[in-house]
DNA sequence: CCAAAAAATGAATATTAATTCAAATTTTAT
DNA sequence: ATAAAATTTGAATTAATATTCATTTTTTGG
């Protein structure tokens, strides 16, 4: 019995590092890294603190393997998603489904790629995060009445909520600069500005085709 | 003469505050905050350390005196963006346009918003960043295949580039479910999921009345 | 059951960097 | 020109915490 794939001893040493990096993140996702000592990371993990060296071999190394660990884990789920149908439209839905389902089973994961980040940035404290991020709020607020000021006028038509208009566009511009902040020759910037507008202006896919979907 | 608004010590002082956060802001955007020691910012704006203490209480205040002035500044600018226009469609449209000015003209400071963030966290080092950076890549070439390909066999109508309409769904799926997890009560979950590929699937503006655009 | 080997422990050490403050310098007023 | 006041300086202090390693505990093989 107990020929489960690993000797004992190997199949313990995983247990257990998988035990640590689970306490880490946790703490990690609360209160970001630099607010995370060794020492609380070992009482969580209920290890002395020198056993976390026997794991890892600074602090550094096994935020990265936790962090890498992660995406890599996400991105073999989404491709998995899109590889998993045949059609492209279902490819795509399944891509937001599986996000969706992502998201919400790492919750706490996902807040230590976003919280920190999200134009707030790390965990100083509570209070300026959320002040920064009512700064967002409010930008998504005046760009969501311009939707549903064109909306009404007819001027637009209601192809989602308002808000979720707002962050679409907001969030679109921002990813598409940085992508050309980070490589400027791979992705151009000038002409983004009108495409950007097209994914919100046309659609698609050709709309008297469009009732096969349902 | 010399009646600029302020008494002169007044804005002398003024000038050297601006000085210090300008080298401040220049030194995180490039290793972030807690790589950025006050020794360092005191030799770049040409202060002593003890002199920072004048300006600010402490490293935290300064931080957030920086953060807190870039994103009010950044969000003014694109309000200002909003109300010069009248009609809905040129607001978005100046939206876009500012954002992309502010992008271009800010790229340091939006780094510190944003290279920290958008998945990589802090820097760490920059090997490990762009480790994750690649992933993150390597993902939004999968889905730009996807868009590619239902292009390609006509399934897709090409209304922006196929690594755009990838960034874009990416960044929408994103950006709406940590909107969810900020507020659950705000931003219900499921609808999402349709509504988010609305987004593309679908036109904002009647197709027949497009040529008004331009 | 026993002793040698392996693993775990956490108090002590080392490091890094934020903050302070007595001394030096500069400015202002007379 | 002089001295009081204000400002600036940066070496020394303090604080926080990552890492080490001598000691203790547990496991293993005979």
């Amino acid at each position: 019995m107990e020929t489960d794939s690993l000797p004992r001893r190997e199949r313990e040493k995983a247990r257990q590092r998988r035990e640590l990096l689970d306490a880490a993140l946790e703490l990690f996702s609360e209160k970001g890294y630099h607010h995370v000592s060794m020492n609380e990371i070992a009482q969580k993990s209920e290890f002395a603190v020198g056993t976390l060296y026997k794991f890892f071999k600074s602090k550094e190394e096994l935020y990265k393997t936790l962090m890498t660990d992660l995406a890599n884990r996400f991105h073999s789920e989404l491709l998995e998603a899109l590889e998993a149908k045949e059609d492209e439209i279902e490819k795509l839905q399944n891509w937001v489904r599986v996000g969706g389902e992502i998201f919400r089973t790492n919750a706490s994961a996902i807040r230590l790629f976003l919280t920190e980040a999200q134009g707030a940035k790390f965990n100083l404290d509570a209070k300026f995060n959320s002040e920064l991020f009512e700064i967002h709020k409010s930008k998504i607020e005046s760009l969501k009445a311009v939707f549903a000021s064109g909306i009404q006028k007819g001027r637009f038509i209601k192809i989602a909520d308002p808000t979720l208009l707002a962050v679409a566009l907001d969030s679109i511009t921002r990813a598409s600069l940085f992508l050309w902040l980070d490589s400027p020759d791979q992705y151009p910037y000038p002409e983004n500005t009108e495409e950007i507008l097209n994914i919100l202006f046309k659609a698609l896919i050709d709309p008297t085709a469009a009732f096969r979907l349902f």
